[in-house]
DNA sequence: GTTGACGAGATTGCTAACAATCTTCAAAAC
DNA sequence: GTTTTGAAGATTGTTAGCAATCTCGTCAAC
């Protein structure tokens, strides 16, 4: 039996979500390489769970976006082009941009107050010289709450499938103090608006956030693709 | 054994496809009402499928958004409120105007061209009394040749999970030729501005257009939710 | 040497039966 | 009369096995 750190995703207990969570994790984790077959008898005896579950866990990351499955063929781990990551945070500029708005109207009878402004603590005392791990776990906790404040399933579904498999990766490896400098910046000022209340403003500064970071991605070298 | 019409989804032909297809076009008709349960057996004898596949559908469906499952209690037809309508139409309206944007840029080179010339004269000479059903039928088959023509599968793929259960029997209650008129200027004007390669102009007209619908349904009467 | 057909093994798709859970309804306790 | 309890039926969740399909290596034909 093989433990992994569970997503804020599956509450639920049971097999097929455990089969979700396991796989998902292995993918996000990047023990899983993109392309790489994903066989049903192979994950069922990693797992030690039934195939079922295991069937039914692949057809919900396939929804999620982070598997690929062809008929009669079975599934691989998704493999994103370059036109698909840039797809993916146009959409994520416009939802993420929503939801800090959203976020920001909300700001002040909202119950992720609080949170916002530990986190708005916690980004101004942070260390670029930390570890990446580190950096991109709390930069990703920080994109989730501004998503939770947003206070809407439909955004909070559709960016939850807006996760590429390589994404992790290739942020780990791309990222630098300076970078991270300047990520940090711009959440400081995300937070400030929203905790303002002006709506326009922090749907701005998301919008231009992501769009920064969607440009590390642009021109980068395809050998990081493989 | 049944056949119902098959929506532009549903290319591969296996028996999980086909009872989503059925599931699904049974909801959109509004042959099965928001709340209704979907059990599974039930389901397995009206298609003649077995209970594997149509449990496969509705996980299916439940990714797409119009059946909700909880765990150990089975799966019924979506339920919107007004909020979550409120919040799908704020998707749409960021979504489609992407894609509209997207599609201008394309248009100069796009193999979709001619679709969208055909659809520009067809909607010119369109008549407002034709029946609710083949105006409403008109007006997704324009949308999705937008999206088409945006050639983003990942655009695709959300805005084919923005669908909820009751708005076409709503849009069908709702829409009055006097609606249809201007809705008929809004596409109207959309085609041209994408046919002209003005992304800008293609994306604010667009949103203005999804605006317009989803405000029909914000100031909408709570009678026509149950 | 390259190409194409064939077959064995591997893998997915589906069905059927079983286990676990939930719902319902009636009877008993208060 | 109301509430609680329990048991039967219904329904979902899971497992095991079989059928259909694909993959890949081998061998023959050219």
């Amino acid at each position: 039996m093989i433990s992994t750190t569970m997503t804020s995703l599956d509450k639920e207990e049971s097999p097929a979500h455990r089969a979700a969570a396991f796989i998902r994790g292995a993918i996000l984790e990047a023990r899983f390489a993109p392309g790489q077959r994903l066989v049903e008898s192979e994950l069922s005896s990693l797992t030690g769970l039934g195939r079922g579950p295991v069937r039914e866990a692949l057809r919900l990351l396939a929804a999620e976006g982070l598997v690929a499955i062809e008929r009669n063929k079975g599934a691989v781990v998704a493999r994103a082009s370059k036109a698909m990551m840039a797809e993916v945070f146009e959409v994520r500029e416009l939802l993420e941009g929503l939801a800090a708005r959203r976020a920001a109207l909300r700001a002040a009878t909202s119950p992720h107050l609080e949170s916002i402004e530990r986190a708005l603590d916690e980004e101004s005392q942070r260390n670029v010289d930390d570890s990446g791990l580190i950096l991109m776990e709390a930069n990703e906790h920080l994109h989730q709450l501004v998503v939770d404040a947003a206070e809407s399933p439909v955004i909070e579904r559709v960016l939850g499938q807006m996760q590429l498999p390589e994404l992790r990766s290739i942020f780990f490896r791309l990222m630098s103090p300076t970078i991270w400098r300047h990520s940090r910046e711009d959440h400081i000022g995300i937070l400030n608006t929203i905790l303002k209340g002006d709506g326009e403003a922090a749907e701005q500064r998301m919008r231009a956030h992501v769009r920064r970071t969607a440009a590390l991605f642009a021109d980068l070298p395809d050998e990081l693709l493989r």
